[in-house]
DNA sequence: TAGATTGTTAATCGATTAACAATC
DNA sequence: TAGATTGTTAATCGATTAACAATC
């Protein structure tokens, strides 16, 4: 590692090169050129043997990557070379579908608990996992330490959520309100806002219009 | 509209800007100047008025912009301006939860149908549609045309699945499997992938820390 | 060694920001 | 008119791409 600031742009090019690198070794292939990478992400081979250096230099003249080592690389770059308990913040329909997502506990992440401020839900299971009062979660977090907090809240309550979590002790947020969540200096955190992804989908439907 | 390929960028401001104005006329405010925009979002006040400026002048020298005209002017240039029926194809948690989400009705985006290829699921009630199978998929859309073709399959299905949905007519796909899917020119695209946000975060978390 | 391919420097391109003339 | 603020041009900054020397 050698980081200098590494660039949203690079950031958000990790991800592909890992899905793209464990398609690779799934498939046997030992070694790979960033001409070859290239070719198959349609990203720029300068920008890719550039972006990896940004963390180190991974590769041999002459040979190129070796795949299994690549793919090693980024993932202990981004981190999942580990794993994560994360709780859910508001068990409706975005939290409960978290919750069931198969993909997670695959690859390393795992939801403990689910925390609710409606009286209705507080009991009912998703998943083998009892919906329980917020007020718990402050005891729930000491038994089970938690790295992750999930806000699936409705939008009024998403700051406030968050703002909480960060006060238990909780330093990453994954928000999924539809609206954006301010943290301090320090906490980690990533918006996925579904809205805002549907109208960029509009435009493009209202834009890209052609043979 | 002067559009002149407009950036991505810029594209993926617009909807900041949509909630932004919206909340500002929600409070009544009837006029702001972008000295205050950058204020409230953080953005560059020369970079919100080029923005606009992608789109025509919606302001008014030594006034500012109406907040009511320029809402609507964004929300016209995002195509939010109107309703859009979609179609999920998977059944999975995903899937539903999307179906569930009331969030979507109310901006104007209709899921008419579900459809998947497992048997088991055919018949499943989810928020009042009936799961049906795939080849039922082309009749229906004669009777209820669809816009938006939602991929909400297992990543092994998800290119298949968008070919197939741009065959019967659908020009944009939303796909919420964790693999990119590629489209023609002039079908939109907009790939949502929690894998890829998880690790994004993952990464901020080894990388943020700090007081 | 000759060939291949990286790591890195230099050139290009595009996006952001600053500055200011136009104008309400 | 004087003051405010846009729209737009010019300056800056950063990211992408090309080129090539280093080296396996």
């Amino acid at each position: 590692m050698k980081d200098d600031r590494v660039s949203e742009a690079v950031i958000h090019r990790l991800p592909k090169y890992y899905r793209y690198l464990t398609e690779l070794d799934s498939l046997g292939t030992e070694r790979v050129s960033s001409a070859k990478m290239s070719k198959d992400t349609g990203l720029n081979a300068s920008q890719i043997r550039r972006d990896f250096n940004c963390f180190g230099g991974f590769g041999q003249q002459g040979y190129g990557y070796q795949v299994k080592r690549l793919r090693n690389e980024i993932k202990n770059i981004l981190g999942i070379n580990r794993q994560y308990n994360a709780i859910v913040i508001g068990a409706g329909n975005i939290g409960q579908a978290l919750i069931k997502y198969e993909n997670f506990p695959r690859e390393g992440f795992f939801i403990r608990g689910v925390f609710d401020v409606d009286k209705k839900k507080i009991g009912e299971q998703i998943n083998g996992l009892a919906v329980q009062p917020l007020g718990a979660l402050k005891k729930f977090l000491r038994r089970t330490p938690c790295q992750i907090g999930i806000v699936a809240t409705p939008k009024r309550a998403a700051q406030e959520t968050a703002d909480f979590l960060v006060s238990l002790g909780i330093r990453a947020i994954w928000n999924f309100a539809p609206t954006e969540v301010a943290v301090d200096e320090g906490i980690s955190i990533e918006n996925v806002n579904l809205s805002d992804s549907l109208y960029v989908l509009s435009y493009r439907m209202n834009t890209d219009k052609m043979g």
